[in-house]
DNA sequence: GCCGTTTTCGGCCCGACTGTTTTCAGTCG
């Protein structure tokens, strides 16, 4: 009935309330309520009618009656009499004031009610012409700030997100600068980075170090080649913009504080309210720097994580899963799953060579892997029809199966290269290589690069094609999102994931930082209908085959365990669960 | 608005930094 309504919009009409509630003046504990929700909501991938209709929207951590019942009338009637009452109050406009840095709400009540402000471009208009340095609350400096803020978002400078793997390199630059300083004891990422979040809004950097080390630190930091700007500065808080326009905030710390520091420093933010709200009930008080007991006043010092997590009475939780959704209730009664771990990972399961777009040899690929201690890998050349990658005819196939025997040999079982390739699935959904020649590899790789942009209905026909054919294991990178440069297929997952689970086809994390795919809120999807995964590097060159850990921790995001994944079996077992 | 092995009512995270203040409010994470 209401086709456009799912979870993600009614964590965007929640986010929305929580901005008009906060600028109305509302109780902020309301407020966090509603943020808590669309949180919890961004998570939720079960349907949302189907827990409307078995009565369980109470089970979504945060919803209680009243959000349950605002949620009902929108599933019933597409409308919400409250936010329409909100909004005749408050104008639903003002929302996009809060995208300009330095726009809270108090300063977006202030220019709407002083000046009649309700767009960013009059805002800019009244910076220009100097009127909002005399409301309360703005001066001269705040309204400069506001002017350069609206120019950035403007250029696309500002509120980007940056792919993971990015984040990453350059967290490895910093870190790697930071820790020759003196007295730097220890340097982590912390925030998103941490948390392994696909993309990330910011760099955080935490570094722990004697307090007099403190200012040649900074120093080390604010003078990096790749820093534009300085933006703030404090004795332990520093916040510069990279030449790219990334922002990257770094932190000082007490190394005997590392423990209560990385832990508020790597968030999530609502997770770090939910865990303060636990040590309140333990009549202690949560900070970075201690936990202190209310009652004698006493500071617990604690120089690792774990102490942090167990003073409050709960097991360690892992970093990805940090969202503020479940994982506290869980880890207080030891509940949680044992997450897979990259040291669970037995084989790759995508890897290229130079017979088709990679750029080292298989012996050299396979050497690498060996060293990274898998004990498979499975080759997967290009097929013939993908012209721009050389994919392989069906002859030069069959020389590189020549040359994979000869190496299995030389490896005497040390390290196991499997024959396989990444079949391209057609426009028609027929595959690249006929039946015959994809009955003799080991594992066939199934993938899309063509024709991404079909209309739903048969671009959804062709992936089932693909996931139900007898000879496919794998559908790789299944939705063909490459970061910056296109959004995702868009194609009826739920049909293909329930397709793939019965077929016993299993799907790929793409580990390659330009992909992450399946992303986390897919993998969760696809593991609700009972699909099985792959983690796979897509290595071309060898250092890509260090990318596992991206696509592991996406797993470890979307909370799979190792028996979720097919390729941290050994593989006698690996080879056993493959449909014949 | 949510939540509960000390509570169904009375709680609800905590601190850094800046700018506008003259002791603190606003924003941010």
């Amino acid at each position: 009935m209401h086709e456009e309504i799912d979870a993600n919009f009614l964590a965007d009409l929640f986010n929305r309330i929580a901005i008009l509630l906060e600028i109305k003046g509302e109780d902020r504990f309301k407020i966090n309520a509603y943020r808590r929700v669309a949180e919890s909501l961004e998570k939720e991938t079960r349907d949302i009618f189907e827990l409307y209709r078995e009565g369980k929207l109470m089970e979504i951590p945060g919803v209680g009656k009243a959000i349950a019942q605002k949620i009902s009338e929108i599933l019933e009637s597409g409308k919400l009499e409250f936010y329409q009452r909100l909004t005749s109050e408050i104008p639903e406009k003002l929302i996009y004031l809060r995208e300009v840095p330095e726009m809270g709400p108090k300063r977006i009540k202030a220019v709407w009610e002083k000046l009649g402000i309700d767009s960013v471009d009059k805002l800019e208009q009244a910076a220009r012409q100097g009127k909002l340095r005399d409301l309360p609350g703005f001066g001269p400096k705040v309204e400069q700030k506001i002017l350069d803020a609206i120019l950035a978002i403007k250029e696309r400078r500002l509120n980007r997100r940056f792919p993971l793997g990015e984040g990453w390199k350059l967290s490895e630059l910093v870190t790697g600068r930071l820790s020759r300083c003196n007295g730097v004891v220890m340097s982590s990422p912390a925030g998103s980075l941490r948390r392994m979040k696909d993309t990330i809004g910011d760099l955080d950097i935490l570094v722990a170090a004697k307090t007099e080390a403190a200012d040649e630190v900074i120093r080390a930091f604010t003078e990096l080649d790749m820093v534009e700007e300085v933006m703030l500065s404090g004795p332990t808080k520093t916040s510069v913009r990279f030449k790219d326009d990334l922002q990257c905030d770094l932190r000082i710390v007490e190394p005997s504080r590392w423990g209560t520091a990385l832990q508020y420093f790597t968030g999530s933010q609502q997770h770090n309210v939910l865990l303060r709200e636990v040590a309140l009930k333990n009549n202690l008080s949560l900070s970075e720097y201690a936990v202190t007991d209310k009652a004698s006043g006493r500071e617990i010092v604690c120089a690792s994580e774990g102490e942090v997590y167990r003073i409050l009475g709960m097991s360690w939780i892992p970093p990805e899963i940090r969202e503020g959704t479940i994982e506290i209730k869980l880890a207080l009664k030891d509940g949680l799953p044992r997450l897979v771990e990259l040291g669970d990972i037995k084989g790759d399961l995508q890897m290229h060579s130079t017979y088709s777009d990679g750029r080292r040899s298989i012996r050299e690929m396979a050497e690498k892997a060996l060293l990274l201690g898998r004990s498979y890998m499975l080759v997967t050349d290009h097929s013939q029809g993908l012209g721009v990658a050389r994919g392989l005819s069906i002859e030069r196939l069959r020389n590189q199966w020549r040359e994979i025997d000869k190496l299995n040999e030389e490896f005497e079982g040390k390290l196991v290269i499997l024959k396989g390739a990444e079949v391209e699935v057609k426009a028609d959904g027929t595959l690249d290589y006929p039946d015959d020649v994809l009955g003799q590899l080991d594992v066939v790789v199934a993938s899309i690069h063509s024709s991404l942009r079909q209309d739903k209905d048969r671009l959804t026909e062709r992936y089932l094609k693909a996931v139900t054919h007898p000879l496919v294991h794998i559908l790789a990178h299944p939705t063909g999102r490459l970061f910056g440069v296109r959004e995702g297929a868009n194609a009826d997952w739920d049909i293909i994931f329930n397709a793939a689970a019965s077929c016993k086809t299993f799907l790929e994390i793409n580990a390659h930082p330009s992909r992450l795919d399946l992303s986390e809120r897919h993998i969760r999807q696809a593991h609700a209908l009972g699909c099985r995964f792959v983690v796979s590097t897509d290595a071309h060159d060898l250092h890509e085959e260090d990318y596992m850990i991206f696509g592991v921790s996406q797993a470890r995001r979307a909370w799979l365990e190792a028996r979720d994944i097919v390729n941290t079996l050994p593989l006698k077992e690996f080879m056993a669960q493959l449909k014949r």
